[in-house]
DNA sequence: TTATAAATGAAAATATTTTTCATTTAATAT
DNA sequence: ATATTAAATGAAAAATATTTTCATTTATAA
């Protein structure tokens, strides 16, 4: 389940932090967009509209936003984007033709990373899974 | 079993590229860092040694090293460092401490990955699984 | 050797991210 | 409503990171 603008912007109030119109704007986007955005993109799509934003903002609020969990960055593929998150823990499916982000859930990493604990003595504490292939679109289109 | 610098070498030749100085002080950089190294760390490492060496060369040679999966680029904890590629197909976990990257295999997604594959209708290609935590070292040092 | 396509690196261009700081504003308390 | 105040904004500059260009050098093969 995808989180919701008004939910986000309830955690967001819940941490202290002001919602100013451009944070609802930049939320907006980001829950909107059904592909990964980066900074640039949200920028261009929201710079000189009302009110007006600036990039450093929108740098300031991802940073904020991925801290509390609220979304995540896509790493698969090169670049640094964010794409919405789900409520809990997930993983990602990413479309390499148009770059829409599919979350995933319900893949328990807990033997796999007994094992390697055990193996290697690490304490782990995190990690990052991502999937990338060809949504059904883009192999129909063969793109 | 983690390539050898000759191995290295010798895949590159095959592949039509030359055997350069520079690509060669690259190589042994990758191979003999224990942990992950950004361009820039190699470029700190390497220039004004004999042969002198550009920045540009490095990206140059990382990208192809990259292309041939040779090496391959660490993307957990937010850089874009790279660490010597196993043999075969990977992934990686890395030590938030002193950055410390291990290799494992063994990992069988194919289960998931047809899970997903009827679940989404994606045809999936690739993957990136890395796990993060504290090596044996660094939970010892208390870092 | 010599020829030649590939590789290098200095410099410039472009892109990305962070810092600084004067100004504005959201939220709270009156 | 109004005043207060700490938080947030954004322009500008600084700091980083990456790519492009192109004249020069060089690894390879004939
Ligand atoms: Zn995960
Ligand atoms: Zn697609
Ligand atoms: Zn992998
Ligand atoms: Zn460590």
């Amino acid at each position: 389940m995808r989180l919701s603008q008004k939910k986000i912007m309830a955690v967001l109030r819940q941490y202290g932090y002001r919602l100013t119109p451009q944070r609802r704007a930049i939320i907006k986007t980001v829950v909107l967009s059904q592909d990964h955005v980066t900074p640039a993109a949200i920028y261009d799509k929201l710079h000189q509209g009302q009110p007006n934003i600036g990039l450093v903002t929108i740098y300031r609020t991802l940073e904020i936003l991925t801290r509390l969990g609220l979304i995540c960055q896509v790493h698969a593929g090169g670049g640094h984007s964010y794409t919405i998150s789900a409520s809990g823990h997930h993983h990602h499916l990413i479309c390499s033709g148009c770059g829409l982000v599919v979350d995933f859930a319900g893949q328990n990493l807990a033997g796999l990373e007994q094992r390697l604990s055990r193996e290697t003595g690490f304490k782990i504490e995190d990690h990052l899974l991502e999937f990338v292939g060809l949504c059904q679109d883009c192999q129909r289109d063969g793109v």
